[in-house]
DNA sequence: TAAAAGGATGCAATCGATTGCATTGTTGGA
DNA sequence: TCCAACAATGCAATCGATTGCATCCTTTTA
């Protein structure tokens, strides 16, 4: 059942090397050779043992990807499978394969990937979060070991990267709700300290500034990623300040709270405010009115994030990379 | 860099043998010596290579999943991702790995599960879909390979697999529709010759029974998975049929567009006419009135698949085992 | 025609572990 | 005191590939 290299060679009377020269085709064998080993290979079935490759190889022609404990947060949105989709179909025309290992939670994450490092199971590591201060990423330097980030981390220089363009995409949204008309734009964002808030809260200052608007403080508030903060935040916001004619959110789901509060407070979407959500989840199609957001191309993400890493690993050259994904504005009834 | 059984063999004035044996804490060696061992291991900071150790037992310590050609039309859902969490928390309490890749197509995926097996990277592996003639199944049975199925196969007295309690669950659903009130309850589902469909209707048609309802070839429609689908079906239906209570649907996205159908058509939710859904995804809570659904636990079934698939590989005899995973009735605004 | 050149292939070491069997040293029983 | 029994360890083959170097044979060149 099992047919290994020596067999192979056995049936061809050629040795195991002579065989192993036909499997990467090199130029040293004869075509004749070639031939009759090839239909040895055929009529045997046999099928490179990959683990001996590897360990022979020392490459193991597979990257490793941590599930982020807060993936469990994110169940929303579809991020997750696209982004897997993007690497795995990558990886596979390249000969690569992925090994996924989910992490308890923070701190086991760094337990995940030294596991995966110090075993040599993998060659390389796609780290699919950014945090301020980043253990993870910290390790992988200190420890030279090749990994590509997704999202813009801190010391960018330094490391492979990939990340969609944030700020971009906000000055797309902001543009778009100042050439229909509005003046007074609030900001929903997540955590200020986060480089994506950061990046798309530039979009959103510097649309602003081109088009002559004031950046009012006031209209720019740091909200948890949820329905309900959402609501909450715009509720007060909505008492306080009461010229507001267009809400930006980073999220669908903070914009789904958001619609519900300027609702509460006896505004109609899109004729008094306009609301727009981020990630284009499926909800931005079906709330009503349905969700101006911004689609995120994680397949795109996913596919230049396993580019960019397995380029290195084959060229050490490249220590300093990155690619930047374009998104897309995706016009709803939320906005006028 | 790199530490080798050996190096800790000469440090520690041992064979390799001998490490290797204390790595396995066998009962050959004395404590003195294991003491002295271990010492060097964690002075050297030696980690064995998984690769070698792969090789020399014959057993790659990982199982293989291929990522379906249809998680493209599912990315509505968070199934995919909980049921790998799932998989991978129970693996890696076991000290196994998820080997991940996907298919371009469906031909695809018995491309890519012969490589994996093929290529002897894989002990086994977790199929996420079953078709009525499922050639990935019958490959694997015919190599006598190791694999569990999720979803309840045609011959299912033949290997493992895992499903969720479909019948259970439409039986919960209809007989609490029943118990409020209603009386001529539709069922809109997928494809009659799916599995999961059959059991689903099965649960419906037996509590209509149970309660000594009629079970009305007119109200059983099979529609496509989507919104608008569900929303043709269900305007079919109320402009043929007028004393319909309740409206039973096998998916969230079906529902919505069934919700939509019935509001079109002059009728109110719930008070008129109630409507439920199935998987409870993030839709079914936002939608207004919110959605009644069932909870699958995807998390569950991973660590079940895993579970049987890692039991049967350990010990070869249970050739045919499976696991049925209770669902949750989520009770929402859409029913009274 | 002999020697050099070069093409095609095989030998054997290597990758980093595991493990059956041989060996050594110690203990206990007769 | 001698030998059997057993505990502890080492030797060397093995898993299934890859690859540097040696070898052999053919062809070319002087």
């Amino acid at each position: 059942m099992k047919v290994t290299i020596k067999e192979v060679a056995q049936q061809a009377n050629v040795s195991p090397s002579t065989v192993s020269r036909v499997l990467k085709d090199s130029h040293m064998i004869s075509q004749a050779t070639k031939d009759k080993v090839n239909e040895i290979i055929n009529q045997l079935g046999y099928h490179p043992n990959e683990i001996a490759r590897s360990l022979a190889n020392q490459s193991s022609q597979t990257l490793g990807l941590v599930m982020p404990a807060s993936v469990e947060d994110n169940f929303v949105n579809p991020f997750f499978t696209q982004f897997l989709l993007g690497v795995t179909q990558y990886l596979e025309v390249h000969d690569y394969s992925l090994l996924l290992s989910s992490a308890k939670n923070e701190e086991d994450e760094l337990n995940q990937i030294s596991r995966a490092i110090n075993s040599k199971r993998v060659d390389g590591i796609i780290l699919l979060t950014v945090r301020e201060k980043d253990n993870n990423i910290n390790y992988l330097l200190e420890n030279n070991y090749p990994f590509v980030v997704v999202g813009t981390p801190a010391e960018k220089e330094k490391m492979l990267w990939v990340d969609n363009d944030n700020k971009k995409a906000m000055r797309e949204v902001t543009e778009n709700l100042i050439l229909s008309g509005h003046k007074r734009i609030a900001f929903l964002g997540g955590s200020q300290k986060l480089q994506v808030t950061k990046s798309r809260l530039i979009g959103y200052k510097e649309t602003l500034k081109k088009y002559g608007l004031e950046v009012d403080r006031n209209l720019i508030l740091e909200v948890q990623f949820s329905e309900e903060e959402g609501y909450r935040a715009t509720n007060d916001l909505l008492k306080k300040v009461k010229d507001i004619d267009a809400i930006i959110t980073t999220d669908d789901l903070i914009a789904y709270g958001s619609m519900r509060a300027v609702k509460d407070n006896g505004y109609l979407i899109p004729q008094d405010i306009s609301v727009t959500g981020f990630n284009n989840t499926i909800l931005a199609q079906y709330l009503s009115p349905s969700l101006t957001s911004v689609e995120i191309n994680a397949i795109e993400l996913g596919c230049q994030a396993a580019k960019i890493l397995l380029n290195h690993i084959n060229d050490n050259k490249l220590k300093n990379n990155f690619h930047i994904v374009d998104t897309k504005l995706m016009m709803r009834d939320s906005t006028k």
